[in-house]
DNA sequence: CTAGATTTTCAGTAATTACTGAAAATTCAA
DNA sequence: TTGAATTTTCAGTAATTACTGAAAATCTAG
């Protein structure tokens, strides 16, 4: 590894997270060093950097590519590939989300709604298709609740962040004005 | 297996799930089983159920408890021990939040505050830094406010995550409340 | 076209991770 | 205490996953 310590720490610990969350180590130092890198590198400069075979470097870039997570351009003059992170963490972690999304939590869901569908012979299934049913809606309202946030606008989505916990006071405040909007009607509700 | 069909179609896939996500298939097969069985089971049920070895078992319920996703107890006469997921699946899920925060999160992030004192020596360096300080800030962000809604009643987080996105007409709403009560002093901002 | 440059594939091997059975350790009723 | 019941550990092995080099495929300048 020809990198500096700062780059070199990076790369690795990214790897090790990587290896923890299913993506195997090689894929997740490829993706570290293209992430802290100043221009995009084409497989070899890769190669040479981790010290991978270049065909590890090249079953790497595919996997990063099946996530959408590189950029791939063409220098003028130079026939090579090179790849680069987005720029935009935001987009990076948005894509990553909406690919796992795709490849785990969608094929999950659709398994729990076929269970629900099946007619349960005895007490043992009643009782797991209720516990699927819970952790079907679970992951839904999750699910569709991350969507609707990743729709929003970033600066949106970050004031929203900000806020924490704070949030809560905006839907007491909303209560309060419907409470005295309702008028007659609103009262006695408890 | 002596599992029913519903049952084990749920095993199966959580054992898939956990693979990709850095858990190993047997262990994500025993928590399924815990998930959907209607009373608790010792480790010798589960051996028996999903066909492991005893000792398998022990290691997988050893991990399960070191993530803190199992309840221990035991049966009055019987000396076994008898393991069960919690009734709570909002519960689990904060609890798996948690640990992996812990495990994986919070390194990180240390990680990273330390490549932050680094004085860089070279351009790359500088770039290099940057952009880790990108990523800090985005997962910091994301991880205080997780915490921040974790900390909140469930039946509000519930209805902060009914309404998705129209939260943002809540934002909108607060904004008009502040301009209009700002009076001259918020006339003319943009 | 063609030949050099570049990338991809894939069979073989290395490394890692998972699993087992047997033995050791622990627990607890008597 | 003791010993039967139960759980844990761990060395050995099996299974899986990762990695490599060589060869095939693809691409493109001329």
């Amino acid at each position: 590894m020809n990198l500096s310590p700062l780059a070199q720490d990076f790369v690795l610990h990214f790897g090790e997270m990587g290896s923890r969350w299913g993506i195997n180590r090689t894929v997740g130092q490829i993706y570290a060093l293209l992430f802290v890198s100043q221009r995009p590198m084409n497989a070899d400069e890769i190669a040479e950097s981790l010290a991978f075979s270049r065909s590890n470097v090249s079953m790497g870039l595919k996997e990063l590519e099946s996530w959408r997570l590189t950029k791939l351009q063409h220098l003028p003059n130079d026939r090579r590939e090179y790849f680069s992170a987005p720029d935009d963490v935001w987009a990076i972690f948005r894509t990553l989300a909406e690919e796992r999304r795709k490849r785990e939590i969608d094929p999950t869901l659709s398994m729990l709604r076929g269970a629900m569908l099946v007619t349960p012979g005895t007490d043992a299934d009643r009782h797991a298709q209720a516990r699927m049913k819970q952790m079907h809606d679970l992951i839904e309202m999750a699910t569709m609740w991350f969507s609707d946030m990743q729709r929003l606008e970033p600066a949106t989505l970050k004031q929203l962040m900000g806020m924490g916990a704070t949030v809560t006071k905006l839907l007491e405040m909303k209560d309060k004005l419907k409470i005295v909007a309702g008028g007659k009607k609103a009262r006695g509700l408890k």
